[in-house]
DNA sequence: AACTATTTATAAGA
DNA sequence: TTCTTATAAATAGTT
């Protein structure tokens, strides 16, 4: 998708390659936060670069997506959704719940290490900061930020299953 | 993409959901896969569809990038990327406020759809929901609610702490 | 499930 | 690297 069309081969410049990978991963956890977002999904993706480098994106996390998934696996249930009745919705609300709590929890230990680094690290201007405490800084700011996005996406996925629920007992009445 | 411009948020009817859901799915895992090809990459993707259907993308298998990143977690492997400087986290500030004010908007939007949606059931209770199950929703509705409340709550206070940072900062330039 | 009008992603280039 | 831009690709609404 660019000015030219490409062969679907592995990018041979060790430097290209390294550019298309930048591009498409941003492109990818862009198109993951989408779907989530329309379609109130749960994605949890984990890339390695070719320098092997750790990359991932996940809502409401990386973590509560695998432990979803891990335990779907362990009860062997190839249970067919699609006439999901009262009791499957009640299942997902629990389910999410239990995730909201987790997410929450996380929330706090994170807003807690923030401002601990506000009233101590921060005292100090900015521009006499130190790398590594720049560094941490940054980390706390991106890392509360996926946290604010996680919390929004939480409350659409929520309000879904309200609505399909509500959807539900239209059809029931 | 497509005839249209559509809004960021979870589509609110049931049946195009899923035909979104199921598209952009593909292109997901299409994009994934290219990521792979093209850049040597390792890449493990799994969703949950609205439906709380499981469906997942690997390569070489999710099992395998599962396993090597939380290899790489319990290395103590806290991921930092590229560079900083305080024009970046005067960005990274600026984006966080901006999110932090959609989510107020959110969730006051969410608050409104539970406070309906609970005046809606007692109302109306469905034939298919026995006592039980009733109380159950009422008590996680509510319990949502809550949690979207200290939320909200939290996050205003560490805009705060940030925003504090911030005009430290303002004074020091 | 196919079809397009559009929007979005992105390969090159600066 | 970050931005710009020409073009390829994805997809929203439609049939």
């Amino acid at each position: 998708m660019g000015r030219r069309k490409i062969e679907m081969k592995m990018v041979r410049d060790c430097n290209s390659r390294q550019v298309t990978f930048s591009k498409r991963r941003n492109g990818l956890f862009k198109k993951a936060s989408e779907l989530a977002t329309l379609c109130a999904a749960q994605v949890a993706i984990v890339v390695f670069s070719p320098g092997g480098k750790p990359f991932s994106f996940g809502h409401p996390s990386v973590e509560a997506v695998s432990q979803r998934f891990l335990n779907e696996d362990s009860k062997q249930n190839a249970h067919v959704d699609e006439e999901d009745g009262v009791q499957n919705l009640n299942e997902e609300l629990t389910e999410l719940l239990k995730q909201l709590e987790i997410e929450k929890k996380r929330g706090k230990e994170l807003e807690k290490a923030i401002a601990d680094q506000s009233t101590c690290k921060y005292k100090k201007p900015i521009s006499q900061l130190n790398e590594d405490e720049l560094m941490d800084m940054k980390t706390a700011l991106e890392a509360l930020r996926e946290n604010l996005k996680s919390h929004i996406k939480d409350m659409e996925a929520s309000s879904s299953l309200l609505l399909l629920n509500k959807a539900t007992k239209g059809s029931d009445n």
